[in-house]
DNA sequence: CACATTCCTTAGCGAACGCTATAAAATGAG
DNA sequence: CTCATTTTATAGCGTTCGCTAAGGAATGTG
């Protein structure tokens, strides 16, 4: 069999996820790429093919690891109501981890984008348009169980977390802090529907 | 006298904020600069210095025309709730006006900048900030005056709604409407304190 | 050992980047 | 008109972009 490449892959993509994180796809250069990952530019080409595709790689990354929890709430807690808080107090400590970049890779690496890579604009966007309708699903259910009133405006209200989720991450990006982000998110439930036997 | 120019420098400079508001200032480039203004490279820098100056003129001149309705609101009415409100509703107008880009272009115009480019994100996150605590402020004032209970959170609700506002901008370049953006707005007064006298 | 295969390094491709030297064209002053 | 001044268009500067050809280095097989 031949020569194994010296470096690990795995580790070379988290690092290559720290980079579009932080600095987004157009303006995160091969070079700098090479440079995090430890590896020269042949290595990256032959490993991952080109910068687009380790990027769409990047991002499936980002979203089994940090981006998980979201589809974890909603899927774990028993209302819709306890699935979104949870969602959003994730949120607030997630984004402001002085561990990685703050706010959300899907949320802003693909923000400035020139005409030539449109599609990767259009990528994340549909991944964020996905996570919105995951949280329309998730409140439509606690409708259809009762638990919910029948009149409540479940494409209304995920459209709302949804945006307040952006604003954490832009807030996260601008330096808040877990603390200012919870109460974020706290004053968001305010706006949840008020149900008789508390939903 | 000299040879004047021959072009209107405010009209060329309405392309730039064009162009910069809906690719940021990183994705833009010179060249995309000069075709969208019908002049050409070295009229551009005699008139405005470089890219980097061009791009705080144009931020300038968009904070005087479609980003002055937040000052605006917050001076003119006479509640910070009426004046929060209508910040909202105008920025959901705003940002979904198919007449130009979507969203803010200082929310989001320096959202993916490289090491070389990091004055231009400082530059706009003050701006972010300085919005902020105008809002703050307003709801200070309404403490001050009585028209808000004396341990309202204006810190809080301030990056709350500017979190809401940055959200609506990230909702509005994914395609959301003016109406979509109105029902966010909606939701996000559900967190305004409640006072004895409706203030 | 020799061999086939794959990875690594060096070096550099063509294109686009931000920006500018140069000189012709266009103006008002005298 | 001539002249001084400024703007204009042409062309191209040096650098960086994403990406790759070429060949030596390192592995498992026989």
């Amino acid at each position: 069999m031949p020569r194994p490449r010296a470096f690990d892959r795995d580790a070379a993509l988290d690092r290559a996820v720290t980079e579009f994180w932080r600095h987004g796809y157009e303006a995160t250069s091969v070079a700098s790429l090479t440079a995090a990952m430890g590896i020269r530019p042949p290595s990256l080409y032959a490993a991952f093919g080109d910068k687009r595709r380790l990027f769409d790689e990047a991002v499936a990354r980002y979203q089994r690891t940090h981006g998980a929890f979201t589809a974890r709430a909603l899927a774990e807690e028993p209302t819709a109501r306890r699935a979104v808080e949870r969602v959003l107090r994730e949120a607030a400590v997630e984004y402001s981890d002085p561990a990685h970049p703050p706010g959300c890779m899907v949320v802003s690496a693909a923000t400035n984008c020139g005409p030539e890579s449109a599609e990767v604009e259009t990528s994340l966007r549909d991944l964020r348009e996905r996570s919105k309708q995951a949280i329309v699903s998730r409140i439509r259910e606690d409708v259809a169980a009762g638990r919910l009133p029948p009149g409540t405006d479940a494409e209304g209200l995920g459209a709302f977390y949804a945006a307040t989720i952006q604003g954490m991450s832009r807030q996260a990006q601008d330096g808040a802090t877990a603390k200012e982000l919870l109460r974020i998110a706290e004053l968001a439930m305010a706006a949840w529907p008020t149900t008789s036997d508390q939903g």
